[in-house]
DNA sequence: AGCCTGTTTTGGAAAGATTCTAAGGCGAGG
DNA sequence: CCTCGCCTTAGAATCTTTCCAAAACAGGCT
């Protein structure tokens, strides 16, 4: 996929990033980077949490938390909010992109769509606001779930 | 503003549309749509509510939603979500568009951007998604808020 | 080995927003 | 005046995220 890399370059780029931040890789966090750097399926916090408690059963829903704050903070993280439903997470690609987002069952998927690279200039320059990012998101039905209605009716 | 239309036309498409749901403009739901129509603050629930009240100190939050959820199913108030803070809704301009949100003091504005107009044909060929609809915001600081950092420093 | 100190982790409490629910209120039509 | 169905209410419940104080842990030092 476009400008995605491989987990492990992922992988080493999130450790280097959080040992410049001067905090220290414990398993856990080691876990939980390697899921994020590997998930192509922007899994949500209680999704990451099941998967570092397959091999660390003690980790708590607060060390997720914190792992991600951590990443937040050095970027090697993208976080999409959703409200009433829990936030999802990019490891793989930690600039804002373009997503497609199924209203059935909730996947969410890269798009690259045709990004105009001076659309932060043209923004500040009629609004007056200093961008720091974006997001660009469509939502709609997934070819699954398209096929799954269609076949219910 | 681009393609914002005065209160009182919005206020009647809003009532002609829960009309044609079959359920009934009661006082509480009149105000609110009042309120929805001419505010360009793109208000949140609680300050919806808080309008209101105003005129009506016994509605509850209940009707609030209540009435939101109606206005949606028939795609009259654009619903923006935020995870951690509450969802914010535009009356005025029920379709999709391009919004500036500012991350200091949550102000939210409209923003005309170059819109594609293909872009939807071109997402749904790229990625086999039926899109429905989307989001295009760009987060930053407003120009108050950038002085008043200036000021602080 | 024994200590000290600062970072991590934990588990539960707390906060917020939204949804749900049961019960009562209100209004239109007969 | 009664009935039926929609509206509204208040509070409970849910869910995600944040906060907090205490316990656990690791590294460096004596």
């Amino acid at each position: 996929m476009t400008q995605t890399v491989d987990a492990q370059s992922r992988y080493d780029e999130m450790t280097e990033s959080l040992v410049g931040l001067g905090v220290s890789i414990t398993p856990k966090r080691a876990k939980l980077l390697e899921t994020l750097a590997g998930a192509d399926s922007h899994p949500s916090v209680s999704e990451l949490h099941a998967q570092v408690q397959l091999r660390y059963p003690s980790t708590s829903l607060a060390t997720v938390y914190n792992t991600i704050e951590l990443l937040k903070d050095c970027g090697q993280v993208l976080e999409m909010e959703f409200s009433g439903a829990a936030n999802r997470y990019d490891g793989r690609r930690a600039a804002p992109h373009t997503h497609v987002v199924c209203l059935e069952c909730e996947r969410i998927e890269d798009a690259d769509s045709a990004e105009s690279d001076g659309a932060y200039a043209s923004i500040e320059e009629s609004t007056g606001y200093d961008i720091a990012s974006h997001r660009l998101d469509y939502f709609g039905a997934c070819p699954g779930c398209q096929t799954r209605k269609r076949g219910a009716n």
